[in-house]
Order: structure tokens, then C-alpha cells, then sequence
DNA sequence: TAGTGGTCTAGACCACATT
DNA sequence: ATGTGGTCTAGACCACTAA
């Protein structure tokens, strides 16, 4: 008896006919019991090559109405976000850190509305470095919460930056990221060795864990650089 | 008799048990076994809620080694590529489109290089805007390959732009994309509205399909766009 | 070699949305 | 009312890999 036949060929076979213009984009598919029956599966074998199909946004299923091909194929891409140091490594580059500035203080106006902290509520403000083979890679202006992160106004960031930090100490926050463009200012410019007013990426991150807002990150990176993906 | 234990429970409650501590970062989970008499599931249950856990970046799988806390959780970004069509309208803002030029011509060395096409081929170059309740919102700058899409050469791009045309002709492709910033050149400036020099936020994607390239195409936002996510 | 996850089966019941 | 997908079960065999 030859082997089952498995859920990745099922899925491979009707990803060919999508892909084939057998299916075409809007078109319905035959049923779990139908497809299980031409391919000589259980039914939980078609389910399961379904799913990833779904996942992948190459079809919509609804109970009743069937499985259709999507019209519009959704289209997302999956952005890994590591760590600076492990960005930095995987290129093959010799990483390092430095710290350029910290201090503690009430929050500013414009980060309390930001952040949406209570008023008179304590911040730690770090500045820092991360370098690629010696070049500038990133700067990283950070606001931590002392009123979420207590531990946060003792801890030394001389060594290590505060991202690696605040990781181990919440591993499993919510994060809102965003990209943009910014003009280099002076000390963007000092640090990442770029001219006044340079074009520079940008990631801006706040992070709450548990309805607390812990941290809000401004991160600015050399000239040139460039973030990629695949889908 | 009460109704089953459902994945999503079985998967709810093991995440509550990493998320409060009592499987930190690094442990070694029960087997599957172990975990469905616990729960009082079917191997598969757990084996279902566990799949889940991997593609939330929580945890690692081996065989025979087991299941662990992964040290740093795992990061991605979910970021959707809508059409521009799609993303004005879903902010609620009227959409227009309008042609600035096109023209057919002999790749240029850089494009060749970068799309890696064979010498001699001819492309079809497009420039348009996307407007957002009359405001400038995408420059596009286009070059489709004539070699890989004969149909381009004469498609009429005066009522829609050449992305939407691309995915109705072919729906199922591989798509390199990129992010950076860029300063404004005299073209962009004009056409978004901004001071030459400005810092603006810069896509570009190279598409393929059955391993020809296709298209590449820049994107330059409006001064102050942002792409966000959350994760 | 033994223990773990990965997958498939055959059957069942349920939830949901269309009719 | 009915047909579809969504899920669970109990059991089985397999693939991988750490010990």
C-alpha cells in the first residue's frame, strides 16, 4: 500500500490550479467532501491544505457558501522586528553599543499625550548608540515609564541597551510600530555622521504590557538604509 | 455532558501560564501527551493549539526534544499591501487617479541590472499620482518589462493606474519589497506638493512571475506619511 | 533506541449562513 | 431546512533527533 497522500500535495495540487487559471479569481471551489473524495483523503486532510490556503489570502471560506478564490489575492507581508544587535550580527558585522546620555524626569508634555500617561508621572530618557563594524547603524532615543517599569530608573544601560533590557524583563508586551521618513536634526546628524536635514529612516514603537504604557522609542537609522521583505 | 475543550481554550490557558511566568522563557513544556490528559483532550487538540503558539513566535517545537518557551519571543509585523485605491478609501478620503507620462523605450542599464533583465528589452515606463481628497498622496514611477508583459505596451493607463491593471492580469506573484527614505528631487517635489529636498517615505517593489521579472516600480508618499502596524 | 512532535484516518457533532 | 466549513475524538503510523 503506497503512502497517505498528504496534506502538502493537496495543497501544492490546488494551489496549481489557482495559480493554472483553473480556478479563477472569484470562482467556486468544489467541497471538503468533493475534494477529499477526488484526492482519496479524509476530509481533515483537504481542511488542513484549506487553512494555510487561508492564511496565505489566496481564498475566503464561509460555512454554507463554500470556498471561493479570493478576487483581490491578499497581499501581506510578514516583517521580522529583532533586536539591533542580532540585525547587525546576522550581517555578519561586529556589533556595538554605547550609551550616549540617560536621565530621569517628569515626562514632557508632548510624550504624556503621546504615551496617554497620568500627569506627573516619572520618565527614564535614554540616548543611544548602536554601530555596525564601526559605522553609525542606528540611533535610539527612548522613553521608559517609571510609574510602569520601576526597576527601570536603577538599571544600568552603560553595557547593555535598553531594548535588550526591557525584553528580558517583559518578555510578551503589545506594540504598536510605525515608518516614516525624518530630516536629520543636529544630533541626528552628530551621531549617524550624516549632514543636516538628510533623509532618514525612521521607526517610532510604543509598547504597554497588561493596559500600561511602558515605553516609546524613536529609532533613526544611518543613511540609506533600507528594510526588506518578501511575500 | 459538557460540551469539549476547544483549542482555543487549551491554547488560552497555556498562554496565560507563559505570560504570567509559570513556563518563563526557556522552559520545557509537558508533552503533547502529558497535556492532553491534563485538559482532558485529544492529542490533537493540543497539537491544534500548539501549531497556533509556533505561529505567534512563543514557542519552539522539536522532535523528540520537545516543546520550550522560546528565550526571545519571536517579533513580526503583519503589514497588509493594499492597493493605494483601497487605502484612501478606507481612510475614508475621495480617490484619483491621474497619468503624468508614459512612454516605451529600451532599458535603461541601471533598471537592467536591477530587474536583471536580458539586453534589448524593451520596457514601458509610467509615471502617475494618487490623490487623496485632492491632496498629492503616492508618486508612482513604473517600468514594466514588454518581454515578460507584451499586453503593457498598449494598455490604456489615462483611467487607471498600472498597479491595478498588474494584479487583474496576473493575480499570483513573487514581490520583493523595500523600505527607506529618500530626499525629494525637482520631480517628486512638484508632484507631492513639497520643498525640494524634503525627507519623504520611499517603497519599492520588484515583482515576478514564473521566475521572469515582471515590474519594478518606486513609490514616493506625501511628506509626513506613515506606515503603521501593530503586533 | 526511545521519546517527541507531525500527520492521516474515519467518524461524529456543531455553528453558521444561505435558501 | 440544508449544505457548508469548523472542530473534536480515538487511534495509528511515521520522521526526526537527542541520548
Amino acid at each position: 500500500m503506497a503512502g497517505h497522500v498528504t496534506y502538502r500535495e493537496v495543497k501544492a495540487t490546488i494551489l496549481d490550479r489557482i495559480k493554472g487559471g483553473a480556478w479563477p479569481p472569484g470562482a467556486l471551489l468544489p467541497s471538503e467532501v468533493e475534494l477529499a473524495a477526488e484526492f482519496g483523503t479524509a476530509r481533515a486532510t483537504v481542511s488542513r491544505a484549506m487553512r494555510d490556503l487561508v492564511e496565505d489570502g489566496l481564498v475566503e471560506r464561509k460555512r454554507k457558501a463554500g470556498t471561493r478564490v479570493r478576487k483581490m489575492p491578499l497581499r501581506q507581508a510578514r516583517l521580522d522586528i529583532p533586536l539591533v544587535r542580532v540585525e547587525v550580527e546576522d550581517q555578519g558585522a561586529v556589533y556595538r553599543y554605547a550609551l550616549v546620555a540617560s536621565h530621569v524626569g517628569a515626562a514632557p508634555d508632548w510624550l504624556r499625550a503621546r504615551m496617554g500617561l497620568p500627569g506627573g508621572g516619572e520618565v527614564r530618557h535614554i540616548l543611544c548608540m548602536h554601530f555596525a563594524d564601526g559605522q553609525p547603524y542606528q540611533f535610539e532615543d527612548r522613553w521608559i515609564s517609571l510609574d510602569s517599569a520601576p526597576d527601570a530608573r536603577a538599571a544600568d544601560f552603560t553595557a547593555e541597551g535598553p531594548n535588550e533590557w526591557l525584553v528580558r524583563q517583559v518578555p510578551y508586551s503589545n506594540v504598536e510600530i510605525s515608518f516614516s521618513a525624518t530630516a536629520a536634526d543636529a544630533e541626528q546628524a552628530q551621531h549617524l555622521g550624516c549632514a543636516l536635514g538628510d533623509a532618514l529612516f525612521r521607526v517610532e514603537r510604543q509598547t504597554s504590557w497588561d493596559g500600561r504604557e511602558l515605553t516609546f522609542v524613536r529609532l533613526t537609522y544611518h543613511r540609506g538604509y533600507r528594510m526588506t521583505a518578501r511575500y
